[in-house]
DNA sequence: CGCGTATATTTGCATGTACAAACATACTTC
DNA sequence: GAAGTATGTTTGTACATGCAAATATACGCG
């Protein structure tokens, strides 16, 4: 009776959230392809590059991600030699490579393209309330 | 310079969507749990229960997944004995087992509290908003 | 000082997800 | 009815992610 495109799902925001990361995810692959690097490991380059020196638990809480997730992906990083760290004590710290840096402008680019094609997908007004919106969610859904 | 609790990033809608997907699947996993299942096979078990005899394609287009994960979910759902495939030619079609069906009311039971759980944190009206503001917007981004 | 607790990081394991390729079947057109 | 194309499904492989446990270090208090 009347399902066409409306699935039985699309009023529950656990679906619906998800299917916009996806296909958030895959466009945002798209967009760093010429950088060499995923989506995620991309955002991590920029995040030790805009603050050398940071630490795991620091960029855990930047990019809210499990602490866990941060060792692998830092991993893949300094494995491509793009970052390096630096343990001392029970902290380490990370720094971008000089390869790394090198990088930078690009995903900035990137960064940049992707901007521009979901915000003319959306409406540049219509994408930054809901980016704003959906932002505001989180933090108080995991307060 | 003033980077308390806002990131870098928050601007960015691929990255508050996959926080926001994050969030909310941790929060629908813990609410599925007393049905022994993970949010997706759940989700899936539904979709079976409600269209018995569903083809993987259907499936795909209905939870917007991709078909290989659907193949996937579905054999760990067949598994665990909660749904059955019937291949004939090329299509296959997928039935709940009277165990699967009897979970179905438990699934539902679980989506309703995950549903009032979330509600109840962001606000009835203002969740309804988002859900179908992200909605309309992951079906724009991908046509 | 030394013991218990707190914090930072990594590891083992499991999950969900996708892309590309392989495979299997159906359709179409000549 | 055979060849080429389209559709449905599965497989191989890879990635991102998290939880729980292990590890390592620091801190605080008696």
């Amino acid at each position: 009776m009347g399902e066409k495109k409306d699935s039985t799902y699309c009023g529950c925001l656990y679906y619906s959230a998800s299917a916009l990361a996806r296909v958030m995810t895959r466009m945002a692959d798209e967009s760093f392809a010429p950088t060499g690097l995923s989506s995620s490991l991309a955002l991590l380059l920029m995040t030790v590059h805009k603050r050398p020196g940071i630490q795991p638990c620091g960029i855990s809480e930047q990019m809210q991600l499990s602490p866990s997730t941060i060792t692998r992906l830092v991993e893949k990083l300094e494995h491509k030699g793009l970052i390096e760290r630096q343990s001392e004590g029970r902290t380490t710290r990370v720094y971008p490579t000089s390869v790394g840096s090198g990088l930078s402008a690009s995903i900035e680019e990137a960064w940049k393209k992707l901007y521009a094609k979901y915000s003319g997908l959306l409406g540049e007004e219509k994408s930054r309330e809901l980016t704003a919106a959906i932002y505001e969610a989180s933090r108080r859904l995991e307060g």
